[in-house]
RNA sequence: GGCCCGUUCGUCUAUCGGUUAGGACCUCAGGUUUUCAUCCUGGAAAGAGGGGUUCGAUUCCCCUACGGGCUACCA
């Protein structure tokens, strides 16, 4: 089955990554069938819609390379249609006007003990069109101050197939008659969603399990216009790193890691932290779902493939910001030196002053598999465009000072054989066996002076690209330093 | 509180009644006759508890516990 799928976030803030998780979950049920990905911007709360967001939610999808096929389309620019299926209901008599003010209804919550249900029990009771009869309800929605809400059956058990989590029973005693159409004439998501469902044909609606619990109000408007329900997925929540309950952007600031796919005022995203959009979709992937192979690194396209519905993971899943630069990592060792170069442009013009293109591209092979983020790339790269600024000295101290300063000094006499690392490396070894030093020692104290500390890429591959002129250089800087 | 969903190593997960319960992150110990947050090898680490069903339960059912969600004229 062709599938039409609708990622349908509200403009009220960005989109974190739980939105997006859901996205790329939209995106890959709707690829897989070979339909399309649309997008729905459900701005229905003007108070609550925030300037930016909607851009935000663009700029972000568009990063992670969620290319939708149709929208965005506005909820707020079909206002008309909404009307007309609530007038449709009402003269069905399947939905009501009411006109209990908040602070009533507030009220009466309050004094249920926070019982209340707005339902066919307290119906009678309220101000609506059932117990105000005809003429004054008529003069009530004359003067403009009304809502709508839907009726739900007294006592029927509503059954809903949920395409995660099977065939569930709710029972219309616990459901209360939702508004469906607010005083100043917006619908509610609930009216919204099911309306604009319909109408753009969408065969899967895929969303977070927040939702789950509408499910039955939601069926039960299908039921309504007699309309047949799309399929329903409702996803697993992704948790805080530690502690209880859902991710936020406060948790996410606590734990030092991003919840945007890119930057939202002060907040950076995921994009500016140094994650690849595939190391991102692929971690988030992974969070709720899974198959029976080991896989754990997979392209957008490669989801696509593997993506399978019924994988789809029950249970909310913390988010581990570790495995994500681990994931991350993956992506990044499998780039090309060219992608890698253009994802940090300053690292690219750092090397371009000081080496050619082919030499850039050698570099950064060389250190492209110790790189989590591409902010990584400004540390990797350091060796190759300065000498050290700081020394770990604690290695000379192990070392011994009077040792250390021997291999140095006899580094220094072998300038001729530096443009050669292989004769070097024979050279050392030589030296050592006849003076009883240790090869690893000469090693760590020529590292030291070449990197100001012990790790780094191949310390021959290093000499070779910096050239004898500054591996000497190096050494005599450290030689005084000691 | 009520309703709903969930529960396998610390974390993400595999297992579709019979397995030494597998993999990955993390962590630890080694290794790559030099370093390394890379790479390789190895170790530690799990079926929430209690009842059933069954020759046999992590797997099916029930109860409890715990976790999560919802309970707005917000989505």
């Amino acid at each position: 089955m062709v599938e039409r799928a609708r990622f349908a976030p509200s403009p009220t803030g960005p989109l974190h990554i739980g939105g997006v998780r859901t996205a790329l979950f939209n995106y890959l049920i709707a690829k897989k069938s070979g339909g399309s990905f649309i997008l729905r911007i459900e701005d229905t709360d003007s108070k609550r819609t925030v300037s930016g967001a909607e851009k935000h939610i663009i700029d972000s999808l568009k990063w992670l390379g969620l290319k939708f096929d149709e929208g965005p389309v506005k909820q707020s620019e079909r206002k008309s249609l909404y009307t007309k299926s609530v007038a449709s209901l009402i003269k069905k008599g399947l939905a009501y006007y009411a006109f209990d003010t908040a602070d009533e209804l507030d009220q009466a919550r309050k004094n249920s003990g926070g019982d209340f249900k707005y339902n066919f029990t307290t119906r009678k009771s309220l101000a609506n069109s059932f117990s105000l009869g005809e003429e004054e309800t008529k003069r009530r929605v004359e003067s403009g101050r009304f809502v709508v809400r839907m009726i739900v059956p007294e006592k029927k058990i509503i059954n809903v197939v949920d395409q995660v989590r099977g065939s569930l029973n709710f029972n219309s005693e616990e459901l209360e008659d939702k508004i469906i159409l607010k005083s100043d004439g917006m619908p509610t998501y609930h009216l919204a969603n099911v309306v604009d469902d319909n109408e753009m044909k969408i065969t899967s609606v895929i969303r977070g399990e927040e939702w789950l619990s509408s499910l039955p109000s939601h069926v039960l408007l299908y039921e309504h216009f007699g309309w047949d329900p799309p399929k329903f997925y409702h996803l697993p929540l992704i948790l805080k790193s530690s502690g209880a309950g859902k991710l936020s952007k406060r948790d996410a600031e606590e734990q030092g890691h991003p919840v945007f796919a890119v930057n939202w005022e002060d907040s950076k995203g995921f994009k500016e932290a140094g994650f690849s959009p595939e190391g991102l979709v692929n971690y988030l992937a992974l969070l709720g779902w899974s198959n029976s192979s080991d896989r754990e690194k997979y392209s957008l396209d490669e989801l696509v493939q593997e993506f399978n519905d019924g994988d789809i993971n029950k249970s909310g899943a913390r988010f581990d910001f570790k495995k994500a630069l681990w994931v991350n990592h993956l992506h990044m060792k499998s780039f090309s030196a060219e992608k890698l170069l253009s994802l940090s442009e300053e690292s690219s013009l750092q090397l371009n002053e000081k080496y050619t293109p082919e030499k850039s591209i050698e570099i950064i092979d060389l250190v492209k598999e110790r790189l989590n983020t591409s902010h990584d790339l400004g540390r990797e790269l350091a060796v190759f465009l300065r000498q050290p600024k700081e020394y770990d000295l604690a290695v000379i101290e192990k070392i011994g000072r009077e040792l250390a300063f021997d291999i140095l000094n006899f580094c220094k006499l072998k300038e001729s054989i530096m443009s050669n690392p292989k004769d070097l490396k024979e050279e050392l070894m030589a030296f050592g066996s006849k003076n009883e030093i240790s090869f690893g020692n000469i090693m760590k104290t020529l590292r030291l002076c070449l990197v100001g500390s012990l790790s780094g890429p191949d310390l021959f591959k290093i000499i070779e690209i910096i050239g004898p002129e500054e591996t000497l250089h190096r050494i005599e800087s450290l030689t005084n330093k000691i």
